[in-house]
DNA sequence: ACCGTAACACTAACGGTTAGCCTTTCGGAA
DNA sequence: TTCCGAAAGGCTAACCGTTAGTGTTACGGT
């Protein structure tokens, strides 16, 4: 019934690629707010609707690769070496994060986030969500409730954590500054 | 030239509020989706520009009280006791604010709130706008540089709490133990 | 060969928000 | 007291993101 690859599939995931494509070069071309909706879809030749059915809204059409961070996340505390600890293992894929987006060819991106309220506010919803996986893959990691205050809040810190760094002069100086709060909180814990 | 007291001021404040009441009592009436901005004009018997005029967007109706929260951390931390620590001060401040939002009377607000995805989306935004507000107000209080990590770590962290705690099935408890870890972190800091 | 359905298109609208422009009303200076 | 400037409010009309409703095409599995 399902087994995705076929050439449905590949034409869909063409038809996505190139909506973003088209979205990201007119809003770096034209800044965000000066293009519409309707723009975007005319210049990737695609109706409005088809473009809503990839996409769940304008924001989301800059974070293309949203699932990708969230997904290392989650796989920062799964899949660890065994025997590795915990907050490390969150601080060095945190880095890895930040150099991401510090990259130099990344910088036009992020310039445009920045200066505009509507994505600023897109990407800390996003990053809510994140702190919520994160969270959820804490507990099964540590075999506790998925409630445990203790998990959720270090997931929140950790994601605060990267929102400093990227806000920060010198972010990998300050990935290293909010870990050792982090750590002295999550040696305050039960679970630490 | 300015000096405020006057009818003028009078005028404008009461009608900010009988917008406000009159959009808080729609919403609770027939839920906040199903009210659409010119409902609430049409009620409180104003056009829907004079709305615009005192409240930035439709959930900032809700939030009306948003400013004395603000405040309310501010002052928290800029007008304590002298010699009372920090890190406490901060904490009763928002164990009192998680006793407002917990009170009896104000449940059907909150649960209005939790049940509407735009209105916990923007309450996560004026949370953001606190947190740099209480960040401020550490870095003047502690004579560091507005920029500093660990004031806006901390700033982050306790609003973190604030959040955690109203999502959490006992708020007081949670708000103990997360700035347990606060506390901590704060210790390990260069300030604390 | 055929059927079900996923992908896409088109039209219209809805609802929040804003621009442009005009009227009223108050506060304070002349 | 009078009058001017500005603030508050109003009206109209639109912009823009987003969605519902309704088809149409083209692919995948049977």
């Amino acid at each position: 019934m399902n087994e995705p690859s076929g050439r449905r599939e590949r034409k869909k995931a063409a038809t996505r690629q190139k909506i973003a494509d088209t979205a990201l070069r007119l809003f770096l071309e034209r800044g965000y707010e000066a293009v519409g909706i309707r723009d975007v879809a005319a210049e990737a030749d695609v109706a409005v609707t088809t473009l809503f059915s990839h996409f769940a809204s304008k924001e989301a059409l800059v974070f293309e690769q949203d699932r990708g961070f969230e997904q290392g996340l989650v796989r920062a505390v799964a899949d660890r070496a065994p025997g590795e600890p915990l907050i490390p293992a969150l601080r060095s894929e945190i880095h890895a994060l930040v150099r991401h987006c510090t990259a130099p060819g990344a910088a036009p991106v992020w310039n445009m986030i920045e200066a505009s309220p509507a994505l600023r506010e897109y990407e800390e919803s996003m990053r809510l969500r994140h702190a919520e996986s994160l969270a959820a893959a804490l507990a099964a990691d540590l075999g506790v409730p998925e409630a445990s205050i203790a998990c959720r809040t270090i997931a929140r810190f950790v994601i605060d954590a990267y929102a400093l760094a990227r806000e920060a002069e010198q972010p990998e100086a300050a990935v290293d500054e909010v870990f050792r709060m982090i750590e002295a909180a999550w040696a305050a814990t039960d679970l630490g």
